[in-house]
DNA sequence: CGGTCCAGCTGGCTTGAGCCAGTTTGGCCC
DNA sequence: GGGCCAAACTGGCTCAAGCCAGCTGGACCG
């Protein structure tokens, strides 16, 4: 399995960025630990400070290690993952706690959850969320951004688009905060249970957008989630696109085998 | 939303590469289509080569490009992905067409699907999947490596933990080939109907063997799927991690809301 | 006409230098 | 002791130059 047997064949950067990842692997740099400093490392190869900086940029391509300016080079601590599932929606979930699953996730970790409702518009939505929700394609929608927070730290977004003949006047069409049980309880009120539901998941380097946003270390992929509603006719009646950091979240299904 | 409102205050790197990204996403420069080379971006912006390259290589991480060496640097075309549900586990699926999802969403692409079991192995499973499987952490299993090939080049694999005194001496435990409805109906003769299933979903950056494996080209991540599957009694059966290419994959889930 | 080969393109990687901007630390002064 | 400041670290980014290796097309030769 090896692709150069020849450990002196390797480019110089590679060689570099082998060694320290080996190290990190075997944990003789403890996650959190500090590398050796850029010029440190050229010295110790007898290398040019950029070619050091290359390898280092491989490690952080990798997710493996992030650079602090001006303090150092340290090993990516591995966050436990935030494990969000189905059962999200359970609405028994909904009863009993009256917190959301997102909440109960963050508190588990004994971390601080913050919810915050960032817009709530009326616009046209992108093509494939009308698709999705079986509407023309100029027909305009509520669009609701939510940003979710653990410790005042950005770990996931979702833009939700209602469609204007579900939400009515009520107050998913206008209101920031929805009151308890959340945005499903609402849903159920004005006679859309949720029943079924279809996602689509999909993983990709974020956009300049979504790095400053979530404040996405580099190397670290997003998740992103398309999430459509159905009420008890199969009928979809929301979708809501989640980009989640994929250092800090995942997801977790468990569902029945139909047919 | 904007972070830099003087466009000259930016650095000449992120110039460089927000201009071409910018290219890319109107549609100026298409997907396929070739970007000016690093000794002309350089010259037009009056910057080193490396500067230009430093742009170039910021877009690769981003997975907007791929260079290829001595031909230039393209837009990475947008494959599309395939999506892989949980239906991929539906004994009527597996009845109708005697094929597995896997190759009839390859299929559906117009690509030839390949499969390859790369071994039958009877080993310790890592801690993680004893604990899934409900095994004491010594206990041998059999370990079974597949590989998935569309048009022959490597777009996922999976590597799949049986109990031993599941699998017993069927073929599950030895045989590469598995015969007519792929493995669950394998087990399902064995007595494993499967009835449920577990994902948990998370994505990362590849490692250096998933690189070569996979051909992973740069800015890509992977998707990473434990599956444990479970029987009539809702007993773990089996265990499998896949590892799939995040440009080329995605998950398509469609269930119920229980409770 | 057909094949070969090479010039001139491409990216890949490195060197060694310089300047800038954060962070840390220790000594100095009050 | 407390506070401040400067030196000595750290990474961030760029420059200019050079050599290597893969690719392509056109000129040239048979």
């Amino acid at each position: 399995m090896n692709q150069q047997p020849d450990p002196d064949k390797r480019l110089p950067s590679r060689r570099i960025a082998d060694d320290l990842r080996s190290s990190i692997e075997s944990g003789d740099l403890p996650a959190g630990g500090k590398l050796p400093s850029e010029r440190d490392l050229a010295a110790r190869y007898g290398t040019a400070r950029n070619t050091a900086r290359e390898a280092i940029s491989i490690l952080q391509s990798e997710g493996l290690v992030v650079a602090q300016h001006g303090r150092g080079v340290f090993v990516r601590p591995r966050m436990p993952l935030m494990r969000l599932g189905a059962n999200r929606y359970s609405r028994r979930l909904r009863a009993e706690t009256g917190l959301s699953p997102f909440r109960i996730e963050v508190m588990k970790q004994g971390r601080t959850p913050r919810t915050e409702c960032r817009s709530v518009t009326k616009e046209q939505p992108p093509a494939d969320v009308a698709d999705r929700l079986g509407l023309a394609p100029q027909t305009s929608v509520v669009r609701r951004e939510n940003w979710y927070f653990a410790d005042d730290e950005p770990v996931q977004f979702g833009v939700t688009y209602i469609p204007v003949n579900v939400a009515g006047d009520s107050p998913l069409a206008s209101e920031k905060t929805l009151g308890k049980g959340s945005i499903y309880a609402r849903f159920e009120e004005l006679g859309y249970p949720i029943t079924r539901i279809r996602e689509e998941i999909s993983a990709r380097m974020p956009n300049p957008e979504e790095i400053t946003g979530l404040g996405m270390p580099p190397g670290v992929p997003v998740i992103e989630v398309v999430h459509t509603s159905l009420d008890a006719q199969h009928q979809p009646f929301e979708v809501t696109r989640f980009v989640m950091r994929g250092d800090l979240n995942g997801l977790d299904y468990d569902m029945p085998v139909e047919d």
